[in-house]
DNA sequence: TTCCAGGAGCGGA
DNA sequence: TCCGCTCATGGA
């Protein structure tokens, strides 16, 4: 995994300088993720087992009180720190509303997380506003995962949710979801679905084997692929790409692209939602 | 109060 | 195969 950008140890912090294409509020509120929060100029989250904080300034990323070790293992791949984002965006160029959106969007960072976390985040998603899902995934948390500071706390094991009844998950207040939830934890510990042997699958194959999960159809099963497997060509349609296809695309999206459609559709993702195109 | 949300399952045509 | 209805809840 090649590092795409300098980055300096300065006490107990890890500092990126200049960062390029690297927007925390961008990466953080453009929907791929649920469990990062601001408070003041400090972002914080949970990835795995680990609690991080971090900070951006006009010239700087600084991750909080992190060492060297985490910061390659974990956090370079997390943020996607090997992919050279400003070479993408040039080559979206040649598409007069991919270049307007990759030029909008420039700063988010598509994010490798954990695959089972994704899998549940995106079950919840459905028919639900970010704000809720976001208050959904907290509430999971809070009442399954383990607290590893005060009030910090990782997302439950499928293990763990395989063995609740959407009784026990009502203090999430999912609704309907909740046994989809369950189902895929089932699923999951059980191994009626294998991530393992996804990673062989083509992305098609990887899709379907995802949807045997009750509430999960192809959109959750995209958003799982592109967001907790990297598979850059996965490309989830929900109600906002549906209006962005049918405005900007009326003939399909362009072959030339499907490589990194995931990557494309968030930025037009993030255009249609924020830049009142509606 | 009303509308709608990063959908999916289901039954009927 | 396609379409419309329903699901549970809360943010705006």
């Amino acid at each position: 995994m090649k590092l795409q950008m300098d980055y300096s140890v300065e006490g107990r912090d890890i500092v990126l300088k200049n960062p390029s294409c690297f927007s925390l509020l961008q990466t953080f509120d453009c929907g791929q993720a649920f469990r990062f929060s601001q408070h003041g100029d400090v972002w914080s989250g949970v990835v795995g087992d680990k609690n991080i904080s971090l900070v951006q300034t006009d010239s700087e990323i600084r991750f909080l009180d992190l060492s060297e070790s985490d910061f390659l293992n974990t956090f370079v791949p997390y943020f996607t720190l090997d992919i050279d984002y400003p070479s993408l965006i040039k080559d979206f160029s040649d598409d007069e509303i991919l270049k307007k959106a990759s030029e909008i969007g420039c700063g988010i960072r598509m994010l490798r997380q954990e695959p089972f976390e994704t899998l549940c985040t995106f079950i919840l998603s459905q028919n639900c506003n970010i704000p809720r899902i976001r208050g959904m995934v907290y509430r999971l948390c809070e009442a399954f995962g383990d607290e590893i500071e005060k009030g910090v706390y990782t997302f439950p094991t499928a293990q763990k949710l395989s063995k609740l009844t959407p009784d026990d998950l009502s203090p999430v207040r999912a609704g309907f979801r909740a046994k989809y939830l369950i189902d895929a934890a089932k699923c999951i510990a059980d191994k009626t679905v294998d991530f393992s042997l996804m990673e062989k699958m083509s992305t098609e194959e990887a899709s379907l084997h995802l949807q045997q999960i009750k509430g999960v159809g192809e959109k959750v099963a995209a958003c799982t692929l592109l967001f907790g497997f990297g598979r850059w060509d996965s490309f989830p349609i929900d109600v906002w790409m549906k209006r962005v296809l049918s405005k900007y695309y009326p003939d399909g999206f362009p072959e030339k692209h499907k490589k990194y459609a995931g990557i494309a559709q968030q930025y037009l993702f993030f255009y249609e939602r924020y830049s009142g195109n509606r």
